[in-house]
DNA sequence: CTATCGACTTGTTAATATCGGA
DNA sequence: TCCGATATTAACAAGTCGATAG
């Protein structure tokens, strides 16, 4: 592997040396050219998945990069716009003033009401003051930044409109960021990289109740960043003047340059675009583990169902906890730290308060009510008839309980994970999620398709099956704000087909009673024209419909995250090529590249 | 056994680009 | 051609899970 991938690598040079040469040598011939361009092609269309991967645990044994492109250093204020204390403008030094800035521009925001986020704003901010603003501002109610609020805003406006040549020189100039940046060679292969840019400095917005609210993202320095690449690459240059953190050339990982956050301290990632090898043979890899757990689910199932009955309680309660993964795709739930993050959890992390017993609910037996925050503290709620041993044994762990207690208080996800691992070899928790959305996709494929359905109406069922799985991970979403208004403007459209279809039809007759009595050519080519109309007409309009059946079954649902994360891509593939769906009608640009593999190696009869 | 770290996947939301009709 | 709605992408937060140290 080792030989072929350095080989590769050493074309790949080659190739860029012809670059070079192009201007000098007018006379090129076009052989080479064209030769050339084939190559490059070949390059887009390299068919990673037909490779073998590296067995020793690396990662790579090539890989050169430019480095991350850092945030533009900080442009202070004009002098017109004011900064004012107690009500009076007050000049602030740069660095409390960049600070501000990032409080004045959120002030529409509900963020800045917050008393949390404000009492952590306030605290940073004032860190970055001199000791004379520091004197002087000690009360956060007394700032005024409306007057910098403003100007943001007029900025913002004056972007939008700002003339076609000055926004295309904008894009321009990303284009050559990417092209320079957005790249790296890894092994014998130029690949996308996902987030080439650092972070810029701003205020923390956690999600849900999060007690960092407010507080101050530092900016990134190149002294802060790690970078990894390989010894034998052109390494890259630090900005003038700084220098790396460090260069380390570790291939047991996949990313190009790491650094430290200072919220939660935690080392945040460049790596790659998900269209690239190393993401690419890690999410097939993802979705044959999961198929593995098809072959074996039931014998699982069947364990954990004995397992209610053991006598050990720890033993119990981590059969009844992957119960609820398997049965309603819950997340493992790991600890968290208290007072770092908001308090979320997930199955092994559930407390007494999350859930409710009802031993008879309406016309059901053993219903359990969940009601708890889940991840980006997204709540899941859910009554659900369970089986009576599961029952029976939640009131066993319940007793003696606080509501703030854990209900699985014998067990973890890391004893969870262990048991799994024996069960099966790569089985953890979120396997399950996978296994049961893909499982879930097909099945429902397989049962709303309709062979005489129309395209559209087949999408319909295509995005139904899709729907089924993102309910199943509990993908919510707020309805968009201007949901209704959009209904409105999809019913509008449909009832103006409506009658556009009823005068069609009419005119439809009137030019088959005009050949009727005239009997000519001329007649009988209207009244083929008038059938063509109408038709067209109807398939607007079946379109129009379907398009808002599946708008509205939609309206608190999101599809995106278990398209891209959880629906093995070969169901769809396969779907799409048993019935002659272009895959377009299904993946957008971004997800094709994504699921290359997938689109390349399934056939119609591929089976999760 | 617990706590922490490191690397990676999964998730939502905001910003931006594109589309399609007036 | 302009404008608002919709689709796509970027940004970045928040999970999972294995390894390791104490």
């Amino acid at each position: 592997h080792d030989k072929k991938a350095k080989k590769r690598k050493h074309e790949y040079e080659e190739d860029e040396e012809d670059e070079d040469i192009k201007p000098k040598k007018k006379t090129k011939d076009k052989k080479v050219t064209e030769g050339k361009k084939a190559k490059k092609e070949e390059e887009e269309k390299w068919k990673w998945w037909e490779e073998e991967r590296y067995t020793d645990g690396s990662k790579w044994r090539f890989l050169e990069h430019k480095g991350p492109v850092f945030a533009p250093p900080y442009e202070p204020l004009p002098d017109k716009v004011k900064f004012y204390y107690d009500g009076k403008p007050l000049k602030l030094s740069a660095p409390a003033e960049e600070v501000a800035t990032f409080f004045a521009k959120m002030l529409d925001h509900e963020y800045t009401t917050k008393d949390i986020f404000r009492k952590n704003f306030f605290k940073d901010w004032r860190k970055e003051m001199t000791s004379e603003e520091k004197s002087k501002i000690t009360d956060l109610n007394k700032c005024n930044f409306s007057d910098m609020n403003e100007y943001f805003k007029a900025q913002s406006e004056a972007r939008k409109q700002m003339s076609k040549e000055e926004k295309q020189k904008i894009k321009e100039e990303n284009e050559r960021l990417l092209q320079e940046y957005g790249f790296c060679i890894m092994d014998n292969h130029k690949e996308r990289i996902g987030n080439f840019r650092i972070e810029p400095p701003g205020l923390f917005r956690g999600r849900g109740d999060h007690p960092k609210m407010g507080m101050l993202k530092r900016r990134i320095r190149p002294e802060d960043i790690i970078i990894n690449c390989s010894k034998d690459s052109k390494h890259p240059k630090p900005p003038p003047g700084t220098k790396w953190k460090e260069v380390r050339y570790d291939n047991k990982v996949t990313w190009l340059a790491s650094w430290t956050e200072n919220i939660q301290g935690s080392i945040k990632y460049i790596m790659l675009n998900p269209s690239s090898r190393i993401k690419g043979e890690k999410d097939w890899q993802k979705y044959e583990t999961a198929r593995r757990l098809k072959k074996c689910v039931d014998r699982i199932r069947n364990q954990y169902r004995d397992d209610w009955k053991s006598k050990e309680m720890r033993i119990r309660q981590r059969a009844v906890a992957l119960y609820f993964i398997d049965k309603l795709a819950l997340r493992a739930g790991n600890e968290k730290e208290e007072g770092e993050t908001a308090d979320t959890v997930g199955c092994c992390s559930l407390r007494v308060e999350h859930i409710k017993l009802y031993p008879k609910m309406d016309d059901q037996e053993y219903v359990v009510e969940f009601d708890f925050l889940g991840k980006d503290s997204i709540r899941y709620y859910n009554k659900i008839p369970v089986e009576k041993r599961v029952f029976k044994n939640l009131q066993l762990f319940l007793e003696n309980k606080q509501p703030e207690d854990d209900l699985f208080d014998r067990l973890n996800t890391s004893i969870l994970n262990k048991h799994l691992q024996e069960l099966m070899d790569g089985l953890t928790a979120k396997v399950f999620r996978t296994y049961n959305a893909s499982i879930t996709l097909q099945q429902q494929l397989k049962e709303l398709t309709c062979s005489d359905d129309s395209i559209p109406a087949k999408i319909l069922s295509y995005n139904r099956a899709n729907r089924a799985v993102a309910i199943l991970c509990n993908h919510q979403r707020a309805p968009p704000k201007t949901f209704e208004k959009s209904m409105q403007n999809l019913q509008t459209k449909i009832d103006e087909k409506q009658n556009q279809l009823s005068a069609a039809r009419k005119q439809l007759k009137a030019a088959k009673a005009d050949h009727k009595a005239s009997h000519d050519d001329k007649s009988k080519k209207a009244v083929e024209v008038k059938r063509k109309a109408v038709q067209r007409i109807e398939e607007q309009l079946m379109k129009l419909q379907v398009q808002a059946t599946d708008r509205e079954e939609n309206k608190q649902i999101a599809l995106g995250t278990s398209k891209l994360n959880y629906l093995d891509p070969r169901i769809s593939v396969a779907w799409c090529k048993k019935w002659d769906i272009p895959i377009e009608k299904i993946y957008n640009k971004t997800q094709r590249e994504k699921f290359a593999w997938a689109i390349d190696m399934a056939e119609k009869d591929y089976e999760f």
